[in-house]
This record gives structure tokens, sequence and C-alpha cells, in this order.
RNA sequence: CGGGGUGUAGCGUAGCCCGGUUAUCGCGCCGCGUUUGGGACGCGGAGGUCGCAGGUUCGAAUCCUGCCACCCCGACCA
């Protein structure tokens, strides 16, 4: 293996798939697409997962579990979602295998085929609303605020580590309410918590918006999304949250009394939240030495590396260091105290670069008679010398700040990426050469967005929910428009 | 599923066109010693079904046939 990423402006695909190896967080398995997330990685989707499980409790949601698989005949219920859907499913036909009879190994055992063949989940609303249906009887069983973290699969034809892999973990909520308007009041929270996840803990400034009828979720009657913007100018829908009206209620039979007394059919949302996200967070901090990560999902939020020349400066480190590992972790901070004698300081350096911890701390013979720490910060890769006395004070802002920074950073590209064009010419040049979202009007007809979209390959990411209403023309086919929405070539 | 490419040690590779000693080099790994404020150095060492199966040949990593896997570009997509 190298020792060198290969740089971000040279070639952004290689530079992510090195990146991605050679910060342990995940590699491909061999089989079918599908990931292997490494310890490391793992840690930082926990800290995700965490901090979102909070924020749905917060919102009055309840975790549950439901089944991997799902008979097939649940798909049939819902149009609209098995055409979404069909294409890229993973089918159970059998339950059983037999050693083959001329000696060459296993083979599936024809005797043993399903009556009925068995989907692995792509998403669960099949599976989760025919349940519900026994789970619904009155409004007083209303809302219904459940989600579930699992994995899922999808055969995608070409994948890529985190942002499209066979099987990813997620969180799907499925909810069930009374009326629409609370319906949809939902359907907007999540997107809300959403955003305000992906800003304030992975500092991914993000674009809440709609999307188009084409862009839809299968099944849904609106989806809203958050857009991120990566360092490539390519944009990623990094969570959707869908309005998915009495589809699934109909489709299940999933009615209730009111207080009425009548029969009603109940409103419905899913949302949900990927291992893409991992891929978000990655694609818009990292630079040439590796990862950046905020502090607030960091495994690691400081290392402290020993520089000294035998076992005695060492064990002097170590008696000066132990305090301070304990201030900082009473305070909630995660240390890491790296005493590894087999690696020099100068390894260590450039591998807790590459794994993104936020700040490091080293000390040396220099440190002790000084009563010192140099104290250098991952997303700026500057030093400075810190006295030990206000070094707890120091990191705590230290954290603080460089959470606030990578958000600012990130906003500050994404906002000077972010062009608004009138003209068809404009339109392709500003994808071509600069990339970005391209903010321009369109006259609202799919036959409009799909044309762009096969003549230049960016598609509109979401029509943002605060866009004005201004008066305007089609970029493409010169009809009236009232608003602007965001194209861009993505993920 | 179409178009292109690649399979040689844990990783990255040379050799292949033009068949011929014991398959090259770097990183990593193991041992000993010296080192330690930005990826250490020296010496010694281990590690290989050359993707798989056939074929041609006195002889195949190298030529031929078939298969498999992976990567890139399309279609599909959180």
């Amino acid at each position: 293996m190298s020792k060198n990423l290969t740089k971000r402006s040279e070639d952004y695909s290689k530079w992510y798939n090195e990146l991605v190896a050679k910060a342990d967080l995940a590699e491909n398995s061999g089989v079918r697409g599908c990931m292997v997330i490494k310890p490391y990685g793992y840690a930082i989707w926990e800290k995700m997962q965490a901090a979102l499980d909070t924020m749905f409790k917060e919102t009055g949601h309840e975790n549950a579990y439901f089944p991997l698989f799902i008979p097939k005949s649940y798909f049939s219920k819902e149009a609209s979602h098995v055409d979404g859907f069909a294409k890229e499913c993973a089918v159970v036909t059998h339950y059983r295998l037999k050693n083959a009879e001329d000696g060459s190994g296993v083979v599936v055992d024809p005797e043993a085929k399903l009556e009925e063949e068995l989907i692995v989940r792509p998403t669960s609303e099949t599976i989760i609303w025919d349940t519900y249906r026994k789970w619904i009887q009155s409004y007083r069983d209303l809302p219904l605020l459940i989600n579930q973290w699992a994995n899922v699969v999808r055969w995608e034809m070409r994948t890529r580590l985190f942002l499209r892999t066979a099987e990813f973990l997620w969180q799907e909520g499925h909810t069930a309410h009374a009326t629409e308007n609370e319906a949809i009041a939902e359907a907007k929270q999540m997107m809300e918590v959403y955003a305000t996840f992906a800003e304030q803990h992975m500092a991914v400034p993000v674009i809440k918006g709609l999307k188009t009828e084409s862009e839809r979720f299968a099944g849904a009657l609106e989806t809203y999304c958050i857009e991120a913007m990566m360092q490539d100018g390519k944009a990623l829908q990094a969570g959707t949250s869908h309005f998915l009206g009495q589809n699934f209620a109909k489709a299940f039979d999933v009615t209730y009394a009111s207080k009425e007394g009548k029969q009603q059919h109940v409103w419905a949302t899913s949302w949900g939240v990927s291992t893409r996200l991992m891929g978000a967070l990655i694609m818009t901090h990292s630079d040439d030495n590796g990862l950046v990560l905020p502090p607030k999902l960091a495994p690691i939020q400081v290392v402290i590396v020993p520089i000294y020349k035998g076992i005695e400066q060492l064990d002097a480190i170590a008696e000066k260091v132990a305090p301070l590992v304990k201030e900082l972790r009473a305070a909630g901070i995660s240390v890491k105290f790296d005493q590894r004698d087999t690696h020099k300081p100068g390894f260590k350096f450039n591998e807790y670069e590459l794994k993104g911890v936020p700040v490091r701390l080293a000390i040396g013979q220099r440190d002790l008679e000084n009563d010192t720490y140099e104290v250098a910060r991952r997303d700026t890769l500057t030093k400075e010398t810190v006295a030990a006395a206000g070094v707890v004070d120091h990191i705590k802002q230290l954290l603080e700040a460089i959470q606030e920074n990578l958000y600012t950073k990130a906003l500050s590209y994404r906002d000077t990426h972010i062009t608004e064009v009138d003209s068809y010419e404009a339109f392709k040049e500003v994808l071509e050469q600069k990339g970005g979202f391209v903010s321009a009007h369109w006259d609202g007809t799919i036959e409009t967005e799909a044309k762009i979209k096969e003549e230049t390959k960016a598609s509109i990411r979401c029509i943002p929910i605060d866009a004005k209403e201004t008066v305007g023309s089609c970029v493409y086919s010169g009809k009236p428009s009232t608003k602007r929405v965001l194209f861009a070539k993505a993920y």
C-alpha cells in the first residue's frame, strides 16, 4: 500500500475509495456488492445512530423490529410501490441445501422449493402495513409512531462503498395518523430532524426540498428530502421523508373507528437515512491527508501522542497525562493515549490525520520541562503550544470551534456552488465547467425534466422548500415558471 | 444486460507481445540492534495452487479455448 492518498483533485473516485480503505472504514467483501464495515467505520455509524435515535425519541417515536423476509404477495398490493422496487429484489426460493450426488459440493435441494417466494426486504412498508392492520382499530391507537433500525437489500447494478451497496444499514420510520394534515406535518417534521442532524452533528449543510413527481418514492404522494453538495460538485440525497397519503392504508386495509364511529383509512408517512450518510460525511470534509471528522461524530475526539526516548521518559509522560485523560473523560470527551512503542510519533501523526481525529496532543521532554502540550487541529492542520494548566478548557473550546468551522467551510463551499442561470447554454456550461447546483426555472413538466436529464445527466435534486416565487421562463422550453428548482449531477 | 479493462505473496506491481535456470521490485510482516518533536535505518528472514479448468509443446505466468471473479463506462438507484 502506498503511503500517500491520491490527491482529491486528481481523481475523486480513486481518492474516495483509497480513503475509505486506508482510514479503516470499510472494504469490499467480495460478496456481490456488499461491503464489510470495519470497526472504526462502524464506530462512526454508531455515533450517528445514537444521535438520530435520541432525536427520534424526542419527537415521540419508538423502536420496533419487523421481519427480513416479506412474502411476495405483499408486494402485489400496492402497484406503484412494486414498480419502484421489483427490478432490484433478492428472492428466496428454497429453504434447504444438500450434497451434490456427483460429489461436486453443495447444491440447492430442488425438493425444498418454497410455496411462496420470500423477498429480502428492499424497504419494509408492505410488511409493516400488514402488521399495522392488526394494531390499529381506533382513533385512540393513533398516531402510531415507529422506527426500525435494520438492514435492507437492493440488487443494484453498480455499487460504491457506503454510497450504494447491495446491502445497507438504515433506519426506517413508519407512522400512521388519523388525518392528512397530521401525516404531512410528520413528514415535514422528520425532514427537519434530518436537516438538523446533518447540519449540527455531521456539519453537512443541506437544502430542504420536495422531490419532483418522477424522483418521488414509489408509493408516495410527496417526498421531502435533504440534498447535500460534495466536494466534486455532485449532489447527494442524504435523507428522505415521504407523505404516503392513504395508499398503503388502502392496499393493506388499515382502518380505524373515528370519534364519530366511522371507519376511516389512516394516513401514512415513512422516512429513512442510511449508511450513505457515511459517504456524505467523508465527501464533505475530508482532504488529501485523509478523513476529517466533526467532533460530535468522532469515535476518538482527542489523541495524545507521547514523544520520548527510553522507558523512563515514557513513564514520566504517562504519569503527567493520566490526570488529563481522566479530566477529559469526565468532561465527556473521548480520549486515546497512544503509548505504542512500535511506531514513531511521525507515523502516529499521519495515522490519526488519516483517521480524522479532530484534536491531537503531543507531549515530549520539551513540554514536560515547560509544562505545556502541543495541540494540533485536524481541520486546519495548525499547531500551537498550550500551557498544561488550561489545556482542558482549551480542548473543549477547540472541539466546538472545529465543529463550527467544518460547517462554515462546507456551507461556504456549497453556497458558492449554487449558480443561477437563465439560459440553457449557461445551464450546460455551468454544469460542465463548475458543477454544483444549478438554480433554474423549470416549466414543471416531466417531459422537460427527462429531456434535460438525458442531455446533461443532471436531475432535479429538489424544489427548495424556501424557494421564492419569482416570475421567469423555463431554461429548456421557455414556458412560464414561478420558481427556481435545483438541478445537479448526483450520486 | 451492452462496451472496455484487469487477474502474479496481505497490498501495489515487473515479466506476457517474442515460451527456456531458483518468478521481479516496493510496501507490509517476523527476528536482532540502533532509533523516536512529521510516515526511521541497518543486517537477517518468512511468505506464491502466477484467477480456475482444459489444450498446444521436450518445456507454459507467457500461446490457444472455455469458465470465473473484480474494476471502469452506460442502463438502474437511498
